[in-house]
This record gives structure tokens, sequence and C-alpha cells, in this order.
RNA sequence: GGUGGGUUGGCCGAGAGGCGAGGCAACGGACUGCAAAUCCGUGAACACGGGUUCAAAUCCCGUACCCACCUCCA
């Protein structure tokens, strides 16, 4: 069997994964800054990373999977003072869309989601730590803001390929009290127009952390110093990602082995901002195709291929998966294994789509063989098996609920009447009859397909 | 100004020196009362201009256009 092969954003090249444990890679993921309703782009990231996760699994290892949530920082503070209810609540309420977007597209939940809230003081040890070792220091200007010191920390811009000196200056706070325009906040001191509930005892004075402390402090706790994948989105390489790996190293941590980003979803050819409207939305999305159909679609594509958003694309994407659960719908269902071409493809870096092709051969052969009067069993066991890796398994229950499939046993007992009133008319050979029923039913959204077993009917 | 990615058939989307990924759509055939589904088959692509090579979508040089990052962002 193939090893895992995976590229690298550090050293970019794609090379063999090696995990610090042999039999376990753990795995920190920055998840979002709940501020407002997720969109589509936003939760390719967590698909993608959970493909990665379910393929980990499947390879044998066992999986510590963080993925944080960003639940206090500067826009979380002015959106939620602009809409007049308290930060907390804001972001209780939207970590918990997030939550919702994530169940309906059959994203696992990871090993733990620490909340930033929820471990100050692992931050304020860590900056404390990095004071110590002079690459922090507090703002002389007594705003009780607290830098890292990019000059201390020769590596700075070895994520992101960049030189210091051909950066631009951080603006995440009043320049007046650093060393350098560079330097980044580790710590900001509380001000008086901000609600004291968003501030945290420390020991250069009350205040809250700076966005990238906190994924150092946490990834620390949960996964130690020396963890195998770091990943996120690309535009987290720098300054996020940068900062996390300066902070992490200058205290002595050896953070992560392998760096991993995924590409942007853009719509009308540019990034899909926050402030594109709802159209978007996942619940939105998902009204027009079924998640299962949305979650094919981004796995189609490749992790890090740029993905310009359509609905006509999205559609396609739905067809196509259509087809995948046509065939085990004929099929007997049964267990099986992965084909080598398959396992080939997603230990090349994830190649998902070169995995899919193998899926439709697959699917091919199957109704080759269901048309020759086999019974594909070897095939279905198959299918099964490589939708289950990616997460796309029709039978999967995390995608029906109890109250859709009470509805389908209601529709079915109705169509199953027409369809006796139908077959009495075909076999009455009056073909009028008989297609007035099936364009009814079309004409109510029920599709109509006669087998050999008798008449099946789906929802179109 | 600095950094990274991209441009593939009607559409989506892989590949990364020689064997036409796959899907969607289209067309022809088989099957069907007719459809649908399925099977068989068909066509068609590598932004542009040079170069390297026996051989280039793939490597090199140049040009154009697009996107992202350098400020909060998946």
């Amino acid at each position: 069997m193939s090893a895992l092969r995976l590229y690298d954003s550090l050293t970019r090249q794609v090379r063999d994964f090696v995990p610090l444990i042999p039999g376990r890679a753990s795995i920190y993921v920055c998840g979002l800054t709940v501020q407002s309703e997720p969109h589509v782009g936003h939760v390719r990231s967590a698909v993608n990373f959970d493909v990665l996760r379910r393929w980990l699994s499947a390879s044998g290892l066992a999986v510590d999977f963080i993925r944080n949530i960003t639940d206090i920082d500067d826009k979380i503070l002015t959106k939620s003072a602009e809409q007049g209810r308290p930060w907390y609540n804001l972001a209780y309420d939207m970590s918990r869309a997030l939550d919702q977007a994530y169940t309906s597209l059959n994203v696992l939940p990871p090993t733990y989601e620490p909340l930033a809230t929820g471990h100050i003081p692992e931050m304020v040890e860590l900056i404390a730590e990095l004071i110590d070792a002079g690459h922090a220091y507090v703002a002389p200007d007594a705003s009780g803001d607290v830098y890292f010191d990019v000059q201390s920390w020769p590596a700075y811009g070895e994520l992101s390929g960049q030189r210091v000196d051909d950066m631009e200056a951080a603006a995440d706070a009043d320049p007046r009290g650093k060393h350098d325009p560079r330097d980044f906040a580790l710590w900001k001191g509380h001000k008086e127009s901000e609600p004291v509930t968003a501030s945290w005892p420390a020991p250069w004075g009350r205040g809250r952390p700076g966005w990238h402390i906190e994924c150092s402090a946490m990834a620390g706790k949960y996964l130690g110093a020396d963890f195998d994948i770091h990943g996120g989105g690309v535009d987290l390489r720098f300054p996020h990602h940068e900062n996390e790996q300066a902070q992490s190293r200058a205290s002595g941590r050896g953070f992560a082995q392998t760096w991993m980003h995924n590409a942007w979803i853009t719509t009308a050819g540019e990034k899909m901002s926050k402030s594109l409207g709802n159209s978007l939305v996942v619940g939105e999305v998902i009204k027009r195709v079924r998640p299962v159909e949305l979650r094919y679609y981004m796995v189609a594509a490749h992790y890090r291929s740029m993905v310009e958003f359509s609905f006509e694309a999205l559609d396609e994407a739905a067809a196509s998966y259509r087809r995948i659960e046509g065939f085990l719908e004929r099929a007997s269902r049964a267990t099986g294994e992965l084909p080598a071409g398959f396992v080939a493809a997603m230990n090349d870096d994830l190649g998902t789509p070169a995995a899919l092709a193998v899926l439709h051969d697959t699917v091919r052969a199957g109704n080759k063989a269901l048309a020759a009067g086999d019974s594909a069993v070897a095939e279905a066991g198959s299918v099964v098996a490589m939708l289950s890796v990616l997460g796309l398994d029709p039978a999967d229950p995390a995608w029906g609920t109890a109250s859709e499939s009470g509805l389908h046993g209601a529709l079915d007992a109705l169509v199953s009447t027409l369809l006796e009133q139908r077959a009495a008319a075909r076999a009455a050979k009056d073909w009028a009859a008989a297609d007035g029923v099936r364009d009814a039913l079309k004409a109510a959204g029920v599709e109509v397909e006669d087998t050999p077993e008798g008449p099946k009917w789906s929802l179109s």
C-alpha cells in the first residue's frame, strides 16, 4: 500500500507524512471567528479537513483533531455593539449556527472544540514565557498592550515567504507603543469604550488576548509542544499562521510539522466576503440542493484548487452524485474493499478528484454487472467504502432526520396508491390514463421510473 | 512595491514530458408501450508568442488576462 503524502505550505513541497507518534496523528485546524452566519466558503475548510481526518482514520491512525472557535475579537465586539446585544450572545448564537452547518454537512465533531475565552490563563502563561525569553514586551505607553518583538525572531516570515522589510505595518493596535511597526499584539489592554465583560486579569493589566496567541496556547494545551498538522484557509497563512509559528517556536515549542492550507471558494471571480448577503449562507444553499450534494460539490475539487462557486456547477455536482446514489439503490448493499486506485489517489495529497474518478468507474462497472443480471455486490461494497471515507454515504444516518423519514412514509403511501391505479391502466393498455398519473406525480415533484422490480419513485 | 496561485473541450474539473481522468450536457444505437434509469458508441481542450526535446497541456523565456495575501477574513 502506498504511503500518504501531503503538500506542506512551509517547505512548499509534497512530503511523506510521518507521524511524530507512530499510529497517531494530531491535527489543529483554525475554526471560525463566530461573528456572522457561516457561508459555503467557510465550511469548505471544515469539509476539506474532515476528509483528511476520515482518511487518516481509514488508514489506521488514531486521530486527535482539535478545531477552535474564536469567540472574542475586534469584529465580534464591533458587530455586537452595532446590534445592541452582548458580545457573548452574538458569539454564542453564531457558534450554534456554525455547529448546525457542520452537522448538516456530516462534518464529524472534532476531538475537542476549545473556545478562546475558555483558555485565557493558558494564553497569559504563554505570553509571560515570551516576555521572559525576550521575545515580547509590555508597551511602554501604559496601554496595557503586549507585543511580540518581530526583530527578536530572525525566522519571522518563513511561513509566508516574505522578508520583514517588505512587509507593511500591522494595524491591529496603536503603533505608538511598538518597537517596530510590524510587531503584533499578544495582549490588548482594556479600553474604556469596550465592555468590562470582554476583559480578563493579567500581570500587565486587564485586557483581552490578541487573535494569534489563542491558537498557539490551545494547540499547545491539547496537542503538546509538537504535533503533526496545522490547517486552515490560505488567507490565514499570513499573518495568523506566521505569527502562531513565531510565538510558538520562540517559546521553545516545535509546533506543527506540516502546514496545510485549503483554497477559496470564490463568487463572481472574487473572494466570498462576509458582506455578500445571505444567498450563499449554508442554510440557504441547502434549500436548493441536499446537504450531501453540497458536500459532494466541495469534495469534487482538490482542496488546494480555487473553486468558482456557481449554482449551475452545484446542480451538475448534484446530478453526478445522484448517479452514484442510483446505483446503490439498484444494487444490493454490501461491505467491501477500497480499490487500489482510490487509495493511491487519496494518498497523493488527498486527490479527491482522482478518487472520485475511480468511484465513478466502479459505479459504471457495477451498473454494467446489473445490466448483465449480476448482483454487483463487489462493486456496491467498494462504492460504499469509498463514499464512507469521503463522508458521502447516502445511507449515513447523519443525512436524515426522524421527521423527514416520517414524511417519506406518508408520501410513500399516497404515491403507492396512485401507482396502483397506473398499473391497472397499463395492464388495460390505457396509456393515456397511465401517463396521466405519471404526469400528475411529476408536476408534484415525484419522478416515476419503471424497473424490473416494478415502478420506483423519487423526489426530483 | 513584495509574495503566492491560476488560464484545460459547451460546462465543471483532474493531470504535470510520450499511453485522450472522471462527471454534467449533446448526439447516435440498445432496452422500454412511451418515458426514466442503465449499457454501448461519438465528437471535442490544454490563454498567446518564442524556445528546449525524437516527443510539450506538462520544462524554459516572454506577453496578456484573472485571483489571493502583505489590514479582520475559511
